[in-house]
DNA sequence: AGCGCCGATACCTCCGATGTATCGGCTCAT
DNA sequence: ATGAGCCGATACATCGGAGGTATCGGCGCT
Protein backbone atom coordinates (compact mmCIF):
# COMPACT_ATOMS: atom_id res chain seq x y z
CA UNK A 1 0.00 0.00 0.00
CA UNK A 2 0.67 3.49 -0.60
CA UNK A 3 2.16 5.67 1.89
CA UNK A 4 -0.47 7.98 1.31
CA UNK A 5 -3.18 5.89 1.84
CA UNK A 6 -1.17 4.11 4.77
CA UNK A 7 -1.20 8.05 5.83
CA UNK A 8 -5.29 8.13 5.08
CA UNK A 9 -5.79 5.04 7.14
CA UNK A 10 -3.44 5.91 10.00
CA UNK A 11 -5.33 9.49 10.36
CA UNK A 12 -8.66 7.86 10.08
CA UNK A 13 -7.52 5.42 13.39
CA UNK A 14 -6.71 8.27 15.16
CA UNK A 15 -9.72 9.76 14.40
CA UNK A 16 -12.16 6.40 15.10
CA UNK A 17 -10.33 5.39 17.97
CA UNK A 18 -10.68 8.66 19.50
CA UNK A 19 -7.05 9.77 20.28
CA UNK A 20 -8.36 12.85 17.96
CA UNK A 21 -11.73 14.40 18.49
CA UNK A 22 -14.35 16.72 16.29
CA UNK A 23 -12.40 19.97 16.52
CA UNK A 24 -9.20 18.82 17.37
CA UNK A 25 -6.69 20.54 15.62
CA UNK A 26 -3.80 17.91 14.17
CA UNK A 27 -0.29 18.44 14.06
CA UNK A 28 1.57 20.78 12.01
CA UNK A 29 2.20 19.30 8.47
CA UNK A 30 6.01 18.74 8.99
CA UNK A 31 5.41 16.97 12.63
CA UNK A 32 2.61 14.87 11.75
CA UNK A 33 4.74 14.01 8.25
CA UNK A 34 7.44 12.97 10.52
CA UNK A 35 4.96 10.93 13.06
CA UNK A 36 4.16 9.01 10.28
CA UNK A 37 6.92 8.33 8.60
CA UNK A 38 6.44 10.44 5.19
CA UNK A 39 6.93 13.49 3.14
CA UNK A 40 5.33 16.77 3.51
CA UNK A 41 3.82 16.35 0.07
CA UNK A 42 2.29 12.77 0.35
CA UNK A 43 0.81 13.82 3.49
CA UNK A 44 -0.97 16.60 2.25
CA UNK A 45 -2.20 14.19 -0.70
CA UNK A 46 -3.74 12.73 2.32
CA UNK A 47 -5.02 15.81 4.47
CA UNK A 48 -6.40 16.61 1.00
CA UNK A 49 -8.62 13.61 0.16
CA UNK A 50 -9.98 13.49 3.69
CA UNK A 51 -10.64 17.00 3.28
CA UNK A 52 -12.60 16.59 0.27
CA UNK A 53 -14.66 14.26 1.82
CA UNK A 54 -15.19 16.55 5.02
CA UNK A 55 -13.41 14.91 7.50
CA UNK A 56 -10.66 17.50 7.80
CA UNK A 57 -11.12 21.38 7.72
CA UNK A 58 -7.56 22.84 6.70
CA UNK A 59 -7.27 26.43 7.31
CA UNK A 60 -4.54 28.24 5.37
CA UNK A 61 -2.24 30.16 8.34
CA UNK A 62 -4.20 28.29 10.83
CA UNK A 63 -3.73 25.04 10.94
CA UNK A 64 -6.03 21.53 10.11
CA UNK A 65 -8.72 20.42 12.11
CA UNK A 66 -10.91 17.65 12.51
CA UNK A 67 -14.22 18.87 11.44
CA UNK A 68 -18.03 18.16 13.46
CA UNK A 69 -18.12 14.66 11.68
CA UNK A 70 -22.15 15.15 11.68
CA UNK A 71 -23.28 12.84 9.77
CA UNK A 72 -24.98 16.12 7.59
CA UNK A 73 -21.35 17.34 7.15
CA UNK A 74 -19.88 13.46 5.80
CA UNK A 75 -23.15 12.64 3.61
CA UNK A 76 -22.50 15.96 1.82
CA UNK A 77 -19.86 14.27 0.04
CA UNK A 78 -22.46 11.73 -1.36
CA UNK A 79 -23.61 14.92 -3.57
CA UNK A 80 -20.32 15.05 -5.09
CA UNK A 81 -20.51 11.73 -5.86
CA UNK A 82 -24.11 12.02 -7.60
CA UNK A 83 -23.20 14.53 -9.40
CA UNK A 84 -20.77 12.50 -11.86
CA UNK A 85 -24.23 10.25 -12.78
CA UNK A 86 -26.43 11.34 -15.81
CA UNK A 87 -29.72 10.89 -17.41
CA UNK A 88 -28.58 7.07 -16.95
CA UNK A 89 -28.86 6.34 -13.12
CA UNK A 90 -30.78 9.16 -12.01
CA UNK A 91 -33.82 6.59 -12.28
CA UNK A 92 -32.34 4.67 -9.49
CA UNK A 93 -32.08 7.79 -7.59
CA UNK A 94 -34.96 8.69 -8.12
CA UNK A 95 -36.46 5.19 -6.52
CA UNK A 96 -34.71 5.52 -3.64
CA UNK A 97 -35.94 8.55 -2.90
CA UNK A 98 -39.17 7.60 -3.43
CA UNK A 99 -38.86 5.10 -0.74
CA UNK A 100 -36.98 7.58 1.79
CA UNK A 101 -39.08 10.62 1.25
CA UNK A 102 -42.58 9.21 1.88
CA UNK A 103 -40.60 7.69 5.23
CA UNK A 104 -39.62 10.62 6.03
CA UNK A 105 -42.82 12.71 5.50
CA UNK A 106 -44.50 10.24 7.52
CA UNK A 107 -41.81 10.66 10.63
CA UNK A 108 -42.38 14.51 10.31
CA UNK A 109 -45.95 14.26 10.64
CA UNK A 110 -45.97 13.20 14.35
CA UNK A 111 -42.88 15.56 15.87
CA UNK A 112 -42.91 18.75 13.56
CA UNK A 113 -44.14 21.65 15.96
CA UNK A 114 -45.74 24.77 14.94
CA UNK A 115 -43.22 27.34 14.00
CA UNK A 116 -41.75 25.16 11.28
CA UNK A 117 -45.46 24.32 10.15
CA UNK A 118 -45.69 28.54 9.69
CA UNK A 119 -42.69 28.84 8.07
CA UNK A 120 -43.45 26.00 5.54
CA UNK A 121 -46.52 27.58 4.81
CA UNK A 122 -44.77 31.33 4.71
CA UNK A 123 -42.59 29.88 2.42
CA UNK A 124 -45.30 28.97 -0.17
CA UNK A 125 -47.36 32.13 0.22
CA UNK A 126 -44.56 33.66 -0.54
CA UNK A 127 -44.44 31.68 -4.18
CA UNK A 128 -47.24 32.87 -5.34
CA UNK A 129 -49.35 31.62 -7.79
CA UNK A 130 -47.42 31.30 -10.95
CA UNK A 131 -43.28 31.13 -10.32
CA UNK A 132 -41.12 30.60 -12.58
CA UNK A 133 -39.80 27.04 -13.23
CA UNK A 134 -36.44 28.18 -11.28
CA UNK A 135 -38.04 29.78 -8.42
CA UNK A 136 -41.00 26.40 -8.05
CA UNK A 137 -37.92 23.95 -7.76
CA UNK A 138 -36.04 26.30 -5.27
CA UNK A 139 -38.70 26.02 -3.45
CA UNK A 140 -39.57 22.80 -4.00
CA UNK A 141 -36.21 21.86 -2.70
CA UNK A 142 -36.67 24.00 0.61
CA UNK A 143 -39.98 22.90 1.15
CA UNK A 144 -38.87 19.27 1.42
CA UNK A 145 -35.73 19.66 3.34
CA UNK A 146 -38.02 21.73 5.93
CA UNK A 147 -40.31 18.92 6.35
CA UNK A 148 -37.38 16.14 6.55
CA UNK A 149 -34.98 18.10 9.11
CA UNK A 150 -38.19 17.46 11.03
CA UNK A 151 -38.06 13.99 11.35
CA UNK A 152 -35.41 13.89 13.47
CA UNK A 153 -33.32 12.02 11.58
CA UNK A 154 -29.91 13.39 10.85
CA UNK A 155 -28.42 11.05 8.05
CA UNK A 156 -31.71 10.33 6.57
CA UNK A 157 -31.75 14.52 6.24
CA UNK A 158 -28.65 14.54 4.45
CA UNK A 159 -29.04 11.48 2.63
CA UNK A 160 -32.21 12.74 0.85
CA UNK A 161 -30.43 16.30 0.19
CA UNK A 162 -27.50 13.82 -1.43
CA UNK A 163 -30.19 12.44 -3.08
CA UNK A 164 -32.30 15.39 -4.08
CA UNK A 165 -29.68 16.95 -6.51
CA UNK A 166 -29.93 14.92 -9.44
CA UNK A 167 -33.03 14.85 -9.56
CA UNK A 168 -33.44 18.27 -9.38
CA UNK A 169 -31.84 18.45 -13.01
CA UNK A 170 -35.77 16.57 -13.69
CA UNK A 171 -37.60 18.20 -12.19
CA UNK A 172 -36.35 21.67 -14.33
CA UNK A 173 -37.10 19.57 -17.24
CA UNK A 174 -40.25 18.64 -15.99
CA UNK A 175 -41.57 22.01 -15.34
CA UNK A 176 -39.94 23.17 -19.02
CA UNK A 177 -41.95 20.32 -20.34
CA UNK A 178 -45.30 19.57 -18.51
CA UNK A 179 -47.62 22.70 -18.69
CA UNK A 180 -49.29 21.29 -15.57
CA UNK A 181 -46.61 20.33 -13.38
CA UNK A 182 -46.60 23.75 -11.51
CA UNK A 183 -49.66 23.64 -10.63
CA UNK A 184 -49.90 20.35 -9.47
CA UNK A 185 -47.05 20.85 -7.60
CA UNK A 186 -48.13 23.78 -5.63
CA UNK A 187 -50.95 21.43 -4.88
CA UNK A 188 -49.25 18.89 -3.60
CA UNK A 189 -47.27 20.84 -1.17
CA UNK A 190 -50.32 22.19 0.17
CA UNK A 191 -51.75 18.49 0.72
CA UNK A 192 -48.58 17.82 2.81
CA UNK A 193 -48.63 20.62 4.42
CA UNK A 194 -51.90 20.24 5.37
CA UNK A 195 -51.17 16.48 6.49
CA UNK A 196 -48.55 17.60 8.80
CA UNK A 197 -50.67 20.03 10.11
CA UNK A 198 -53.05 17.30 11.03
CA UNK A 199 -50.48 14.95 12.17
CA UNK A 200 -51.58 12.54 9.92
CA UNK A 201 -48.50 10.58 8.88
CA UNK A 202 -50.46 8.09 6.52
CA UNK A 203 -51.88 11.21 4.65
CA UNK A 204 -48.28 12.93 5.06
CA UNK A 205 -46.83 9.51 3.40
CA UNK A 206 -49.29 9.07 0.48
CA UNK A 207 -49.05 12.72 -0.66
CA UNK A 208 -45.31 12.68 -0.57
CA UNK A 209 -45.27 9.59 -3.11
CA UNK A 210 -47.67 10.66 -5.17
CA UNK A 211 -45.27 14.05 -5.47
CA UNK A 212 -42.37 11.83 -5.97
CA UNK A 213 -44.31 9.05 -8.10
CA UNK A 214 -45.59 12.08 -10.75
CA UNK A 215 -42.03 12.94 -11.01
CA UNK A 216 -40.72 9.67 -11.83
CA UNK A 217 -43.50 8.61 -14.24
CA UNK A 218 -43.02 11.57 -16.15
CA UNK A 219 -39.30 11.14 -15.92
CA UNK A 220 -40.08 6.73 -17.43
CA UNK A 221 -42.05 8.36 -20.09
CA UNK A 222 -39.48 10.71 -21.36
CA UNK A 223 -36.00 8.90 -21.38
CA UNK B 1 -10.15 28.97 -4.46
CA UNK B 2 -7.42 27.06 -4.17
CA UNK B 3 -5.67 25.68 -7.14
CA UNK B 4 -5.56 22.32 -6.02
CA UNK B 5 -9.64 22.45 -5.49
CA UNK B 6 -9.57 24.06 -9.19
CA UNK B 7 -8.17 21.10 -10.66
CA UNK B 8 -10.39 19.12 -8.60
CA UNK B 9 -13.50 20.96 -10.04
CA UNK B 10 -11.95 20.86 -13.68
CA UNK B 11 -11.23 17.76 -13.71
CA UNK B 12 -14.98 17.04 -12.49
CA UNK B 13 -16.01 18.90 -15.27
CA UNK B 14 -14.36 16.89 -17.76
CA UNK B 15 -16.22 13.87 -16.46
CA UNK B 16 -19.71 15.25 -15.91
CA UNK B 17 -19.11 17.05 -19.69
CA UNK B 18 -18.35 13.53 -21.33
CA UNK B 19 -14.92 14.93 -22.38
CA UNK B 20 -13.67 12.26 -20.32
CA UNK B 21 -15.79 9.20 -20.11
CA UNK B 22 -15.34 5.65 -18.35
CA UNK B 23 -12.24 4.00 -18.69
CA UNK B 24 -10.58 6.54 -20.42
CA UNK B 25 -7.19 7.77 -19.85
CA UNK B 26 -5.82 10.79 -18.30
CA UNK B 27 -2.80 12.83 -20.06
CA UNK B 28 0.20 12.14 -17.82
CA UNK B 29 0.44 14.00 -14.59
CA UNK B 30 3.13 16.35 -16.24
CA UNK B 31 0.66 17.35 -19.24
CA UNK B 32 -2.18 17.64 -17.31
CA UNK B 33 -0.74 19.81 -14.81
CA UNK B 34 0.66 22.11 -16.91
CA UNK B 35 -2.85 22.29 -19.20
CA UNK B 36 -4.37 22.72 -15.92
CA UNK B 37 -1.73 25.14 -14.64
CA UNK B 38 -0.56 24.11 -11.93
CA UNK B 39 2.56 21.87 -10.48
CA UNK B 40 2.57 18.44 -10.99
CA UNK B 41 2.58 18.08 -6.90
CA UNK B 42 -0.75 19.99 -6.49
CA UNK B 43 -2.09 18.03 -9.62
CA UNK B 44 -1.27 14.70 -7.42
CA UNK B 45 -3.66 15.89 -4.45
CA UNK B 46 -6.54 17.05 -6.94
CA UNK B 47 -5.95 12.95 -8.41
CA UNK B 48 -5.55 11.31 -5.07
CA UNK B 49 -8.42 13.08 -3.43
CA UNK B 50 -11.04 11.83 -6.61
CA UNK B 51 -9.49 8.69 -6.37
CA UNK B 52 -10.35 8.27 -2.72
CA UNK B 53 -13.84 8.47 -3.65
CA UNK B 54 -12.98 5.95 -6.54
CA UNK B 55 -13.79 8.16 -9.54
CA UNK B 56 -10.32 7.91 -10.52
CA UNK B 57 -8.03 4.70 -10.58
CA UNK B 58 -4.51 5.18 -10.38
CA UNK B 59 -2.05 2.61 -11.65
CA UNK B 60 1.61 3.10 -10.92
CA UNK B 61 4.21 2.60 -14.13
CA UNK B 62 0.72 3.07 -16.63
CA UNK B 63 -1.61 5.67 -15.82
CA UNK B 64 -4.80 7.05 -14.75
CA UNK B 65 -7.98 6.21 -15.68
CA UNK B 66 -11.29 7.61 -15.02
CA UNK B 67 -13.78 4.70 -13.41
CA UNK B 68 -16.39 2.98 -14.52
CA UNK B 69 -18.47 5.24 -12.42
CA UNK B 70 -20.59 2.69 -11.24
CA UNK B 71 -23.05 3.82 -8.60
CA UNK B 72 -21.55 1.06 -6.63
CA UNK B 73 -18.07 1.93 -6.84
CA UNK B 74 -18.98 5.45 -6.06
CA UNK B 75 -20.96 4.52 -3.11
CA UNK B 76 -18.50 2.08 -1.52
CA UNK B 77 -17.17 5.42 -0.36
CA UNK B 78 -19.90 5.66 1.86
CA UNK B 79 -18.97 3.23 3.70
CA UNK B 80 -15.40 5.14 4.32
CA UNK B 81 -17.79 7.82 5.40
CA UNK B 82 -19.68 5.90 7.62
CA UNK B 83 -16.69 4.58 9.64
CA UNK B 84 -15.88 7.68 11.03
CA UNK B 85 -19.53 7.62 13.19
CA UNK B 86 -20.02 5.30 15.95
CA UNK B 87 -22.63 4.79 18.83
CA UNK B 88 -24.26 8.06 18.71
CA UNK B 89 -25.58 8.01 15.20
CA UNK B 90 -26.28 4.10 14.79
CA UNK B 91 -29.30 4.35 15.81
CA UNK B 92 -29.53 6.67 12.85
CA UNK B 93 -28.61 4.70 10.54
CA UNK B 94 -29.93 1.86 11.50
CA UNK B 95 -33.24 3.36 11.26
CA UNK B 96 -32.58 4.71 7.90
CA UNK B 97 -31.70 1.48 7.17
CA UNK B 98 -35.43 -0.17 8.64
CA UNK B 99 -37.10 2.05 5.74
CA UNK B 100 -34.89 1.15 2.91
CA UNK B 101 -34.23 -2.71 3.64
CA UNK B 102 -37.80 -3.59 3.62
CA UNK B 103 -38.71 -1.57 0.69
CA UNK B 104 -35.66 -3.53 -1.36
CA UNK B 105 -37.06 -6.78 -0.13
CA UNK B 106 -40.31 -6.39 -1.09
CA UNK B 107 -38.90 -4.81 -4.82
CA UNK B 108 -36.80 -8.33 -5.15
CA UNK B 109 -39.95 -10.79 -4.07
CA UNK B 110 -41.37 -9.50 -7.90
CA UNK B 111 -38.18 -9.91 -9.37
CA UNK B 112 -36.37 -12.71 -7.75
CA UNK B 113 -35.41 -15.70 -10.04
CA UNK B 114 -34.99 -18.97 -8.98
CA UNK B 115 -31.95 -19.61 -9.22
CA UNK B 116 -30.84 -16.73 -6.37
CA UNK B 117 -33.43 -18.07 -4.35
CA UNK B 118 -32.07 -21.58 -4.17
CA UNK B 119 -28.48 -20.27 -3.31
CA UNK B 120 -30.03 -18.61 -0.46
CA UNK B 121 -31.49 -21.55 0.86
CA UNK B 122 -28.53 -23.52 -0.02
CA UNK B 123 -26.86 -20.67 2.25
CA UNK B 124 -28.99 -20.85 5.11
CA UNK B 125 -29.20 -24.71 5.07
CA UNK B 126 -24.97 -24.50 5.09
CA UNK B 127 -25.01 -22.31 8.11
CA UNK B 128 -26.57 -25.21 10.28
CA UNK B 129 -28.46 -24.76 13.38
CA UNK B 130 -25.66 -23.28 15.87
CA UNK B 131 -23.43 -21.27 14.00
CA UNK B 132 -20.96 -18.84 15.80
CA UNK B 133 -21.96 -15.37 16.22
CA UNK B 134 -19.33 -14.17 13.87
CA UNK B 135 -20.68 -16.73 11.09
CA UNK B 136 -24.42 -15.59 11.90
CA UNK B 137 -23.73 -12.11 11.10
CA UNK B 138 -21.21 -12.88 7.90
CA UNK B 139 -24.19 -14.88 6.67
CA UNK B 140 -26.24 -12.28 7.98
CA UNK B 141 -24.59 -9.57 5.53
CA UNK B 142 -24.60 -12.27 2.69
CA UNK B 143 -28.74 -12.96 3.07
CA UNK B 144 -29.33 -9.65 2.77
CA UNK B 145 -26.64 -8.27 0.12
CA UNK B 146 -27.94 -11.36 -2.28
CA UNK B 147 -31.87 -10.29 -1.78
CA UNK B 148 -31.05 -6.46 -2.55
CA UNK B 149 -29.27 -7.15 -5.00
CA UNK B 150 -32.21 -8.78 -6.65
CA UNK B 151 -34.37 -5.43 -6.16
CA UNK B 152 -32.75 -4.38 -9.20
CA UNK B 153 -31.55 -0.75 -8.07
CA UNK B 154 -28.30 -0.60 -8.05
CA UNK B 155 -27.78 2.19 -6.25
CA UNK B 156 -30.20 1.08 -3.50
CA UNK B 157 -27.79 -1.94 -3.03
CA UNK B 158 -25.01 -0.06 -2.36
CA UNK B 159 -26.49 2.58 -0.23
CA UNK B 160 -27.68 -0.76 1.71
CA UNK B 161 -24.20 -2.20 1.66
CA UNK B 162 -22.39 0.76 2.84
CA UNK B 163 -25.55 1.24 6.33
CA UNK B 164 -24.88 -2.12 7.21
CA UNK B 165 -21.30 -1.43 8.25
CA UNK B 166 -21.74 0.42 11.46
CA UNK B 167 -25.36 -1.85 12.13
CA UNK B 168 -22.97 -5.19 11.81
CA UNK B 169 -20.78 -3.61 14.92
CA UNK B 170 -24.16 -4.00 16.86
CA UNK B 171 -25.38 -7.61 15.76
CA UNK B 172 -22.85 -8.80 16.94
CA UNK B 173 -23.26 -7.33 20.10
CA UNK B 174 -26.78 -8.31 20.29
CA UNK B 175 -25.38 -11.96 19.39
CA UNK B 176 -23.22 -12.19 22.65
CA UNK B 177 -25.53 -10.68 24.93
CA UNK B 178 -29.01 -12.00 23.96
CA UNK B 179 -29.63 -15.68 23.95
CA UNK B 180 -32.30 -16.34 21.62
CA UNK B 181 -31.22 -13.51 19.14
CA UNK B 182 -29.25 -16.23 17.04
CA UNK B 183 -32.33 -18.96 16.54
CA UNK B 184 -34.63 -15.66 16.23
CA UNK B 185 -32.67 -14.40 13.41
CA UNK B 186 -32.15 -18.02 11.57
CA UNK B 187 -36.33 -17.85 11.77
CA UNK B 188 -37.10 -14.75 10.30
CA UNK B 189 -34.43 -15.44 7.72
CA UNK B 190 -36.45 -18.68 6.64
CA UNK B 191 -39.42 -16.75 6.82
CA UNK B 192 -38.08 -13.80 4.71
CA UNK B 193 -36.96 -16.27 1.76
CA UNK B 194 -40.29 -18.33 2.10
CA UNK B 195 -41.97 -14.46 1.17
CA UNK B 196 -39.59 -14.32 -1.36
CA UNK B 197 -40.41 -18.04 -2.95
CA UNK B 198 -44.41 -16.91 -2.62
CA UNK B 199 -43.56 -13.80 -4.57
CA UNK B 200 -45.65 -12.25 -1.81
CA UNK B 201 -43.83 -8.93 -1.56
CA UNK B 202 -46.18 -7.84 1.41
CA UNK B 203 -45.00 -10.65 3.88
CA UNK B 204 -41.32 -10.01 2.45
CA UNK B 205 -41.43 -6.22 3.73
CA UNK B 206 -43.59 -7.19 7.04
CA UNK B 207 -40.63 -9.72 7.89
CA UNK B 208 -37.41 -7.32 6.69
CA UNK B 209 -38.87 -5.08 8.69
CA UNK B 210 -39.67 -7.29 11.56
CA UNK B 211 -35.96 -8.36 11.51
CA UNK B 212 -33.95 -5.02 11.52
CA UNK B 213 -36.96 -3.57 14.37
CA UNK B 214 -35.69 -6.58 16.78
CA UNK B 215 -32.46 -5.13 16.34
CA UNK B 216 -33.21 -1.53 16.52
CA UNK B 217 -35.55 -2.08 19.77
CA UNK B 218 -32.74 -4.29 21.30
CA UNK B 219 -29.81 -1.56 20.28
CA UNK B 220 -32.24 1.60 21.98
CA UNK B 221 -32.86 -0.34 25.02
CA UNK B 222 -29.15 -0.99 25.58
CA UNK B 223 -28.23 2.27 24.83
C1' DA C 1 4.84 -19.70 -32.13
C1' DG C 2 5.87 -18.93 -27.37
C1' DC C 3 8.68 -17.28 -23.56
C1' DG C 4 11.60 -14.12 -21.30
C1' DC C 5 14.55 -9.95 -21.26
C1' DC C 6 14.76 -4.99 -21.28
C1' DG C 7 13.94 -0.32 -22.17
C1' DA C 8 10.39 3.31 -22.25
C1' DT C 9 6.78 5.18 -19.77
C1' DA C 10 4.22 6.95 -15.90
C1' DC C 11 3.26 7.12 -11.34
C1' DC C 12 5.63 7.36 -6.35
C1' DT C 13 8.23 9.70 -2.98
C1' DC C 14 11.02 12.95 -1.31
C1' DC C 15 13.52 17.48 -0.58
C1' DG C 16 14.07 22.36 -0.15
C1' DA C 17 12.54 26.95 -1.17
C1' DT C 18 9.30 30.62 -1.70
C1' DG C 19 4.56 32.61 -1.46
C1' DT C 20 0.48 33.75 1.32
C1' DA C 21 -3.20 33.82 4.81
C1' DT C 22 -4.09 34.00 9.72
C1' DC C 23 -3.42 34.97 14.50
C1' DG C 24 -1.89 37.32 18.44
C1' DG C 25 1.04 40.50 20.76
C1' DC C 26 2.82 45.13 20.66
C1' DT C 27 2.79 49.98 19.79
C1' DC C 28 0.81 54.29 19.43
C1' DA C 29 -2.77 57.60 19.25
C1' DT C 30 -6.95 58.92 21.57
C1' DA D 1 -6.86 52.96 30.13
C1' DT D 2 -8.56 51.68 25.72
C1' DG D 3 -8.88 50.81 21.04
C1' DA D 4 -7.15 50.51 16.28
C1' DG D 5 -3.62 49.26 13.48
C1' DC D 6 1.06 47.39 12.66
C1' DC D 7 4.04 43.44 12.39
C1' DG D 8 6.30 39.24 13.20
C1' DA D 9 5.58 34.25 14.00
C1' DT D 10 3.20 30.39 12.41
C1' DA D 11 1.25 27.15 9.27
C1' DC D 12 -0.59 26.01 5.05
C1' DA D 13 0.02 26.66 -0.44
C1' DT D 14 2.63 26.02 -4.35
C1' DC D 15 6.39 25.06 -6.96
C1' DG D 16 10.37 22.57 -9.58
C1' DG D 17 13.46 18.96 -9.70
C1' DA D 18 15.64 14.44 -8.54
C1' DG D 19 15.70 9.59 -7.79
C1' DG D 20 12.83 5.27 -7.22
C1' DT D 21 9.61 1.65 -8.71
C1' DA D 22 5.90 -0.75 -11.09
C1' DT D 23 3.90 -1.74 -15.59
C1' DC D 24 3.62 -2.49 -20.46
C1' DG D 25 5.01 -3.79 -24.85
C1' DG D 26 8.55 -4.63 -28.27
C1' DC D 27 12.50 -7.51 -29.44
C1' DG D 28 15.25 -11.44 -29.55
C1' DC D 29 15.94 -16.17 -28.32
C1' DT D 30 14.34 -20.88 -28.03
Amino acid sequence: MAVTDEAIEKIKGMIVSGALRPGDRLPKESELAADLGLSRNSLREAVRALSLIRILDVRQGDGTYVTSLDPQLLLEALSFVVDFHRDDTVLEFLAVRRILEPAATAMAATRIDEARLDTLAAQLDALGAAPSVEELVASDLEFHRGIVQSSGNSVLCSLLDGLSGPTTRARVWRGLTQEDAVSRTLHEHRAILAALRDGDAEAARSWATVHIASVEQWLRSTL
